[in-house]
RNA sequence: CGGGGAGUGGCGCAGUCUGGUAGCGCGCUUGCUUUGGGAGCAAGAUGUCGCAGGUUCGAAUCCUGUCUCCCCGACCA
C-alpha cells in the first residue's frame, strides 16, 4: 500500500494531509519511549550488556567530541590546563572528607583483587591470595586524588591560583539508569582549582558557571537558568553549589552543569597549604565544576521532534550532508563529479569560526532511504542532488527544522548552486538561532509565578501533564525548616532547582514559611 | 534497592496457559521492472528462543537460579 498516492482524494474531501513521521512514537504520546527511540533510531547509543552502561555510537560520540572541542577551547581560554589523574583512588584518600564520603559511599565500585584464578565451576574467580591490602575505588569524581596532587604542587602564594581540568570517565553505581541522563559510567570534564582566598575561589566558581551558561545557550542552543542550589542539594563537602538548569519538552528540569565552591574542607583533608606573603601557612580554597555526556540527553529533549533529533550546527558532527540520487548507471559519474565539487566548495566555507563540516554520502542505496536516516540523526541541512540539479547547476535543499510542506511531503527548496554556496553559512546560523529561539520561547512560556502553596499544588496537579516550572518567593530557610519545605515539595514530586543569580530585589513573603522572602527559586519536577 | 513488565533472525512481534523440535511483518541478499522524492514483483539467506541448572522419551513452552532492559517508587553528586 502506498500512503502517498491519494492527495487529490484527500483534498477533495477537504482533509489535512497526514504527515508520516520518521519515528513511531510521538513526544505527546509517550515522552520516555520517544526519548529512547530517538537514541536508537538516530544511532547515538545502544545497550551494552553491562548494567547501566551504554555503547556510544559514532553519531552520539561525534556530538560529544564537538562538545569537548568547544568546551575545551573555553576552558583553556580561561587559563585552565588539562591533566590526567588516576581512575583508581585509594580508599584512604577518599575517606578523608566526611561529607564527601557520606554522599558517595552508597554508589561506589570497589576494586579488591588483582588476579583471577580458575573457579570450581570452570569459570574465573578472584584469587583470594591476590587481595589488595587497601581497596581501590573507581573514581566517582576526583576531588580527593587531585587534592593529593595539589598538596604537592602548592607551596607558596606564588603557586596560586592553580587551575586544572581533566576529561575522564567516572563511575557511580546508579540504581536507575537512563541513557545519557544517568548511566553508571559516564564521560565528563571536571575542573579543579585552588586559590589563596575565598573571594578568588568564589570568582572562579562563578566564572565556570557563567562559562557553562553561555556554552549551553550559544553552542547547544539550550536556554538555562544559572543559579545557586539550595543547601539540601549541595555537592557532598561543598560550601556552595551552583547549577545551570534547562527545561525539557515535557516540562521537567535537567541539571546540565554544576560548579562548587568547596571552601577549605578539601584543602584541609588533603593538606593543600601555602605560605602567604607574611610567611604564615594558609589552607587553599578550592573549587570544582563539571559537565558531562548528560548534556547530550538535554540536547535530545530540548531539540528533538517527532522525526528524531535536530542537532544545533555548532555541535553537529556534520552540518550538511550531500545525497546524490544515484541510479547505478553511466550517468552517475557526472552526478558524483558535480556533488564532489559541491562538497569541496562547501568545505571551504567557514561557519561559527570553523570550516563547514560536510559529508558526501555516496554509499550505495537510494537517496530517499538515506535521507530519512539523516533526518532522524538531525543533520541540519540535507542536499539531494539528482541529474537534473547537476545539469542545471542547482541543489535541492531540505532543512531539518522545516522538513514538511503543506502537502505533508518533504519540503525541498530548489536553489541555484552558487546561491546556496553564498547563503549556506547564513542558513546554518539561522538554524542555530532558530533552535535557541524556539526553546527559549517554550521555556519562558512555561515558567509561571506562583504566589502561595495552594496555587503551587494546583499548578502541578494538572493531570499527568508536566505544566512547567513555578517561580516562587522564599525566605531561604535552613536546617530543619528547610527539610520541612523539601518534604512538602517531595509530596508533590517537586524539587527546588536553583535561585537565579540576577540579583533582582524581591518583596513579599515566603510561600512555605510566611516569613519575609529574600530571593526567588524555581520549583519543578526533574530528571 | 522495592513493586510491575519484558528478553524468540538486524528491528518489531506471534507462539508459552494446554511440552512434540520455530513463524509473521519490516529490513537484508539476488534478479527483473521502476525512477525527482520514504518504489513494485519474484526468489533467497539469517535463530544453540538472554544465560545456567533441573523435570521429561522430548523444553521457546514446566520448575529453580541468574543476567540485562523498560515503567513506577526510593536514591541521586
Amino acid at each position: 500500500m502506498n500512503r502517498r498516492t491519494s492527495p487529490a482524494n484527500s483534498t477533495a474531501m477537504n482533509q489535512t494531509p497526514q504527515i508520516r513521521h520518521a519515528l513511531s512514537t510521538k513526544r505527546a504520546d509517550d515522552f520516555a519511549q520517544w526519548y529512547q527511540e530517538v537514541i536508537s533510531e538516530a544511532e547515538m547509543a545502544e545497550e551494552s550488556g553491562v548494567r547501566g552502561c551504554m555503547v556510544i555510537k559514532p553519531w552520539g560520540y561525534g556530538i560529544w567530541e564537538r562538545i569537548q572541542r568547544r568546551m575545551d577551547d573555553r576552558i583553556k581560554a580561561a587559563g585552565v590546563q588539562n591533566c590526567y589523574f588516576p581512575l583508581f583512588i585509594p580508599l584512604s584518600y577518599f575517606a578523608k572528607e566526611a561529607d564527601h564520603v557520606e554522599g558517595f559511599a552508597k554508589e561506589m565500585a570497589v576494586v579488591t583483587h588483582h588476579r583471577l584464578i580458575a573457579g570450581e565451576n570452570g569459570g574465573l574467580v578472584p584469587d583470594p591470595e591476590a587481595k589488595l591490602e587497601e581497596p581501590l575505588i573507581v573514581r566517582p569524581t576526583s576531588e580527593t586524588v587531585i587534592g593529593a596532587a595539589m598538596a604537592r604542587w602548592v607551596q607558596s602564594w606564588r603557586d596560586l591560583p592553580l587551575l586544572t581540568n581533566q576529561w575522564a570517565n567516572v563511575v557511580r553505581w546508579e540504581m536507575r539508569t537512563r541513557m545519557f541522563l544517568r548511566t553508571s559510567e559516564f564521560l565528563w570534564q571536571e575542573g579543579h582549582t585552588a586559590h589563596a582566598d575565598r573571594d578568588d575561589a568564589m570568582e572562579e566558581t562563578l566564572r565556570a558557571l557563567e562559562m557553562y551558561r553561555d556554552f549551553a545557550e550559544t553552542e547547544l542552543a539550550m536556554p538555562v537558568f544559572a543559579g545557586e542550589k539550595p543547601e539540601n542539594e549541595r555537592f557532598p563537602g561543598a560550601v556552595a553549589t551552583y547549577s545551570i538548569e534547562a527545561m525539557m519538552q515535557d516540562g521537567k528540569a535537567l541539571q546540565a552543569g554544576t560548579s562548587h565552591y568547596l571552601g577549605t574542607g578539601f584543602a584541609k583533608a588533603a593538606g593543600i597549604q601555602y605560605q602567604d606573603k607574611e610567611g604564615t601557612q594558609q589552607y587553599a580554597h578550592t573549587t570544582s565544576w563539571g559537565t558531562s555526556t548528560r548534556m547530550i540527553g538535554g540536547l535530545i529533549m530540548t531539540h528533538g521532534d517527532d522525526d528524531g533529533l535536530r542537532v544545533p550546527p555548532i555541535v553537529a558532527p556534520y552540518q550538511i550532508v550531500v545525497l546524490p540520487m544515484l541510479r547505478d548507471g553511466p550517468e552517475d559519474e557526472a552526478l558524483l563529479a558535480y556533488c564532489q565539487d559541491l562538497t569541496k566548495a562547501l568545505g571551504q566555507l567557514s561557519a561559527f569560526g570553523e570550516p563547514v563540516r560536510v559529508l558526501l554520502d555516496k554509499r550505495p542505496g537510494k537517496a530517499t532511504q538515506k535521507r530519512w536516516a539523516w533526518v532522524k540523526k538531525g543533520v541540519p541541512i540535507m542536499l539531494e542532488i539528482g541529474g537534473r540539479d547537476a545539469a542545471g547547476g542547482q541543489v535541492s535543499m531540505l532543512r531539518r527544522d522545516r522538513i514538511w510542506n503543506a502537502a505533508a511531503k518533504a519540503n525541498f527548496v530548489a536553489l541555484a548552486k552558487d546561491d546556496f554556496l553564498a547563503s549556506a553559512v547564513a542558513e546554518l546560523e539561522e538554524f542555530q538561532a532558530g533552535l535557541f529561539a524556539e526553546a527559549k520561547d517554550r521555556r519562558d512560556a512555561n515558567v509561571s509565578t506562583v504566589e502561595n502553596m495552594e496555587a503551587l499544588t494546583a499548578f502541578f496537579a494538572q493531570d499527568k501533564r508536566y505544566p512547567g516550572w513555578a517561580e516562587v518567593l522564599w525566605s531561604r530557610p535552613t536546617g530543619a525548616a528547610l527539610e520541612s519545605v523539601v518534604q512538602k515539595l517531595k509530596a508533590l514530586k517537586l524539587t527546588i532547582r536553583n535561585t537565579p543569580l540576577d540579583g533582582q530585589a524581591v518583596s513579599g513573603s515566603c510561600i512555605f514559611t510566611g516569613e519575609p522572602a529574600v530571593e526567588r527559586i524555581y520549583v519543578a519536577r526533574s530528571y
